[in-house]
Formats: structure tokens, C-alpha cells, sequence
RNA sequence: GGGGUGAUAGCUCAAUGGUAGAGCAGUUGACUUUUAAUCAAUUGGUUCUGGGUUCGAAUCCCAGUCGCCCCA
């Protein structure tokens, strides 16, 4: 480590006697477009000019330095302030008072000969430089004027204000801590490749200050999370990704294999299972903050591989979780986002996550967009063909091997669900929509849950847990059928054991995410979605 | 899986069958409080890949690769 190769001879004819490290380079800069070098002319003998070539015009520079005796990748670079900080504490009406040492990334220069104004960027933002040939000396400032942008610096000086009204740092001293080779992106439009954002988020991260902000505001709502459930003596734990069943919910998992122990095993597709395991090992409240994989489609609203919060209470219910997703929400938006409004990028409405949430049955919900008593139906022999009319009739094609809950379920998916802008809690679901649920007392058809559906989005399942394991086992067989290899015994074990009745509840983080950021996509609040890999065959 | 749509300079985009251009970035020069700094000059292209049609293709056709949107 530390070992800086000799410098190369300084031949920069890259069409005909390329320097070493340029053999080493990619040939483009986007991986998905496998162009290849510039032809090979026989031009020797006719000197070749690097400046329209920015990488080479950089490694030069780069060859130079270390030729010179000072190599530019630093391993320190002392800081005092981040650049929020440092704007924060300048004393108004005291110019050159505060001095502080900033460090970042050059992205703005504005060169007006004898000194400079120029911006770093760090993790709070921007700040901008001063930089003064007869306060850096002659030196320093003809080595900073070769500098690009992109290129990583520290510098120190003092804090002042400029005629426009600027908090900037006059610098009395700068280094160069880390070159870069390549050129940013245009400075004005940023990225807006969708590929190539995604593929190079580091990219997007400089230049589009939108894409910072929203995936730095999904780590602060992640911490929010995180600090509301430990304010309510919740624990956080994690459990295995590797599983060798793959339940708790109904998705197609990953497959991969361990060499060692020969067996194939499942990447989770839930952390339920598990987490009630801890129940029963007499962890009241425990949650986890989990990435669950799901080997199914791409679109807006999936990615393969997402985060869940799952959360769950002993001697709580579904009622109980009510009260603490609101609480998580009312934490947000307090400590986070600083209101209780957000506005729905997709309806234009403004989600107000102040006062009552509704709450609504299931039932009462389909009758309503129904337009008709179709609940009153229920296990009555005309059922299935009602349901199947009232779905036509609102322009839905149900498929024949449907089964009538799943009609029914299409009419709420298609027709209910992407109305509710407004929080509301849809309560008491047909026992067949979820086998790990309490089913109500009054109704044993009907599960005691609730879905908190938000901005026409499921944000976030809540059950009171089944914790009897006779019913437990009689659901799980129907759901699996013949695949009894998907029932995850061992859990079923763990519940003769006795758990604990207890509330608990799923959240979506990325779609929270979206909802509270405005995204449009799944994909812009993380920081980097699946893609297709490139130039694997 | 089906339909639609896109890929042009490092980046953002023009060019609708007839000489591939602009802005930013780069290079050279001027400028010691700029704000997308300004001014002057200037470099840079296998138009995603491979076929085809045509006197002539970034442009039309076919296939492929990789995205995006809609649907399943």
C-alpha cells in the first residue's frame, strides 16, 4: 500500500505509443457501451495534441506532480468543520475572525486570473473558496490553477463574507488530497441518463442535488425509525438472510448454494418467521431493519432486493400497532420533514398526516366501490358470481381459475387502494389474504389486521399474530398445498413452545421512502437499484 | 412475456435521406469579490453493435445489446 509506480516516460502519442496507465484505462466511460479505441493511425512523426482527451490532459498533470516529488493521493487531510458548520459559525460583521479547515470536492471554478473563486462539496453541500495568489504565494497558486474540477482538496483560512452576501472561506492554505482523472458531469444539467445514474450514483450524487438530498433524507427517516422504537424499549436485532425455507410470505425466492455444507438455501422474502421466534425466546419487542429479496419483476414500485421494517410487540395487537405507526409518522414528520403535509406527486394532493387517521373496513370499503351490499353475500351460494359481476362492472377481468377472494381482492387492489391518498387503516381482511394472523372473534372469516394504505399505496400490514400453532399449522397447509418442503416446521415447533399474543407490523421502507420524498420510482430512493449486469455472458 | 419508446463529443442536447452542430467541460490567452462569472481563440465524433435498402443513411428496414414507459 502507498507504492506509487515510477513515473511514466512522458509520451502522450495515445493512438500510437499509449503510456502504460493508459493501457489500464476503460475504454469508455459508460460500461454499457462497449466502445472500442480509437483507430491506430502512423502518425509519429507528427506531434500529437492530448487537450481535447481530459483523461490524458489529467494524468499528465497527475505525472507531473509525482514526477515533481508530490503525490496528490493523500492519506489525511485535517478537518475542522463540514461546510454547513463552517457557514454556521461564521460571526456576522466579523470577516477573517473564524478560521476553519474545510475539505471536498472542487466542483465550481471561476478563474479571474490572480485569484480565484471556487466550491467544494461535502457531505453538508457546498462552500465556496477564495483563493488569493498574494495570500497562497506564487507557488501554491500557479499549482492551484491547474487544478480541475472534480479533483479533491482540503483547505484553511478564515471565514468572510463577500460583496454579494456570500459566507466563503479565504484560504491561506489549500492540498490536494485527490486527484480525479475523469471530468464531472455538465455542471448545469447534472446526469440524466437514467442508466447511467443509476449505474454511477456517485455521479449523480455530485451533480444533482435533488438525488442527494432525497436518498440523504431516506438515512435520516431510517434513523427516526430506528430512534422512536428504541424510545419505546423495542430491540433490534438481526436474523439469518440464508434460510432453508423461505416463508412468511407468499413470493418466489433467490436460490443459492453453500459449498461447504452442500445444501442449497433461500434468500429471505421476510423476516417475520423469525423475529416471532424471538417472542417466543421472551424478546418482547424486537424489530429489524432488513433487506428481504424477492426474485420477481421490476417496475416503479419493486426492486428485487427492498428494506422491510418488521416490529413486534408482545401482549399488543393490531390495534396497538396503530399506535405506534402513527408514532413513527408523527416522529418523521416533526423531526424529519419538519411538517405534517406532504404532497402526493402523483394525485397533486397534500397527504396530511396531522389528526385522525380513518378507519375503514374492508368490507365497507368494497361495498362502497361496488355500489351495492356485496358483502352481505358472503358464503352464500350467488357469492362467487356477484363478485365476479361487480368486478366486470367496473371494468376489471377477473381470470376463471380465480378464487372468489381473489375477485374480490382485485376490485380493492385495482379500484380501492389507489384512491386512498389520505392515511387510512383498512381493518378486517378475509382470513385468506394472510395465514399468520388472529381471525376475529366475531367472524372467523375475517382476520384481525389492518393495512395502512397511503398516498393509493400499501404502506404498511399490521396483524394481531396468530400464536395458535394447531391453527397456525391448519393455515400454512393450505397455503402450501402439496409444496409441503415450503412449511417452515421448525417455526411451527417453536409455537408449541408458547408465544406471547402480540401485535405486529411490516413497513415498507423504500416505498415510505417514496411516499415522504415525492420520488417517482422505487429506484430513486435507493442508492443503487438492480440493474442488468453488463458484459456478463 | 407483450406493446410503445430511446441510445449522436466527457456531460446536456440539436441535426427528418444530401458537408454531423451548439452549450457546458477541456486547451491557449486576458481579468485580484465571482454567482451557470465574463471576453477572445480553439481541440474533440466508428452517430450503441451487426446486417440490409439507396448514387448517398445519425435519419429508412431487419436482428441484437442496454435503458425507460405501459400492460401481463
Amino acid at each position: 500500500m502507498g507504492f506509487a509506480p515510477p513515473p511514466a516516460p512522458p509520451v502522450y502519442n495515445s493512438r500510437v505509443n499509449p503510456h502504460p496507465a493508459a493501457a489500464l484505462r476503460p475504454l469508455s466511460i459508460c460500461p454499457r457501451r462497449g466502445r472500442r479505441p480509437r483507430c491506430a493511425v502512423p502518425m509519429s512523426d507528427i506531434p500529437q495534441d492530448i487537450t481535447h482527451d481530459q483523461y490524458a490532459v489529467r494524468l499528465k498533470k497527475l505525472q507531473d506532480m509525482r514526477a515533481a516529488g508530490a503525490d496528490p493521493f493523500r492519506a489525511h487531510c485535517a478537518q475542522s468543520h463540514f461546510s454547513g458548520e463552517a457557514m454556521a459559525a461564521y460571526v456576522d460583521g466579523q470577516d477573517y475572525a473564524v478560521p476553519v479547515k474545510v475539505a471536498g470536492r472542487l466542483v465550481v471554478i471561476r478563474d479571474m486570473g490572480k485569484s480565484q473563486f471556487v466550491k467544494i462539496l461535502d457531505q453538508q453541500g457546498q462552500i465556496q473558496l477564495y483563493v488569493k495568489k498574494d495570500l497562497v504565494g506564487e507557488e501554491a497558486y500557479a499549482a492551484f490553477k491547474k487544478l480541475d474540477a472534480g479533483d479533491i482538496l482540503g483547505a484553511e483560512g478564515s471565514l468572510f463574507k463577500t460583496k454579494t452576501g456570500e459566507i466563503t472561506v479565504r484560504v491561506d492554505r489549500y492540498t490536494l488530497v485527490a486527484k480525479a482523472l475523469r471530468p464531472l458531469p455538465e455542471k448545469w444539467h447534472g446526469l440524466t441518463d437514467p442508466e447511467q445514474v443509476y449505474r454511477q450514483r456517485y455521479l449523480d450524487l455530485i451533480v444533482n442535488p435533488e438525488s442527494r438530498a432525497r436518498l440523504m433524507l431516506r438515512s435520516r427517516i431510517v434513523a427516526s425509525i430506528r430512534q422512536t422504537l428504541a424510545g419505546r424499549k423495542f430491540l433490534e436485532v438481526e436474523t439469518p438472510v440464508l434460510e432453508g425455507v423461505a416463508g412468511g410470505a407468499a413470493a418466489r425466492p433467490f436460490v443459492t448454494h453453500h459449498n461447504a455444507l452442500g445444501a442449497d438455501f433461500f434468500l429471505r422474502i421476510a423476516l417475520e418467521l423469525r423475529l416471532k421466534r424471538l417472542l417466543v425466546g421472551g424478546y418482547d419487542r424486537v424489530f429489524e431493519i432488513g433487506r428481504i429479496f424477492r426474485n420477481e419483476g421490476v417496475s416503479r414500485k419493486h426492486n428485487p432486493e427492498f428494506t422491510m421494517l418488521e416490529v413486534y410487540q408482545a401482549y399488543s395487537d393490531f390495534q396497538g400497532m396503530m399506535d405506534l405507526i402513527k408514532a413513527i409518522f408523527t416522529d418523521l414528520c416533526r423531526e424529519v420533514l419538519g411538517t405534517f403535509e406532504v404532497k402526493h406527486a402523483a394525485s397533486g394532493q397534500v397527504i396530511n398526516f396531522a389528526g385522525e387517521w380513518r378507519v375503514a373496513r374492508y368490507f365497507d370499503l368494497i361495498d362502497e366501490a361496488v355500489g351495492e351490499p356485496l358483502s352481505a353475500r358472503r358464503g352464500t351460494e350467488g357469492y362467487r358470481a356477484a363478485a365476479l359481476a361487480a368486478a366486470r362492472k367496473l371494468g376489471l377481468e377477473p381470470h376463471d381459475g380465480w378464487q372468489t377472494f381473489e375477485i374480490v381482492n382485485e376490485i380493492f387492489g385495482k379500484r380501492i387502494e389507489p384512491m386512498l391518498i389520505q392515511p387510512t387503516f383498512v381493518t378486517h381482511l378475509p382470513k385468506e389474504l394472510c395465514p399468520l394472523a388472529k381471525l376475529n372473534l366475531a367472524d372467523p372469516g375475517l382476520i384481525d389486521v389492518f393495512e395502512l394504505c397511503i398516498g393509493g399505496m400499501e404502506v404498511a400490514p399490521a396483524y394481531s399474530e396468530q400464536n395458535d400453532p394447531f391453527v397456525q399449522r391448519a393455515m400454512f397447509e393450505a397455503q402450501v398445498g402439496e409444496e409441503t418442503q415450503k412449511m417452515d416446521t421448525d417455526f411451527l415447533l417453536a409455537l408449541e413452545h408458547g408465544m406471547p399474543p402480540a401485535g405486529g407490523m411490516g413497513v415498507g421502507i423504500d416505498r415510505l421512502c417514496i411516499l415522504l420524498t415525492g420520488a417517482e420510482s422505487i429506484r430513486d430512493v435507493i442508492l443503487f437499484p438492480s440493474l442488468r449486469p453488463t458484459g456478463a455472458h
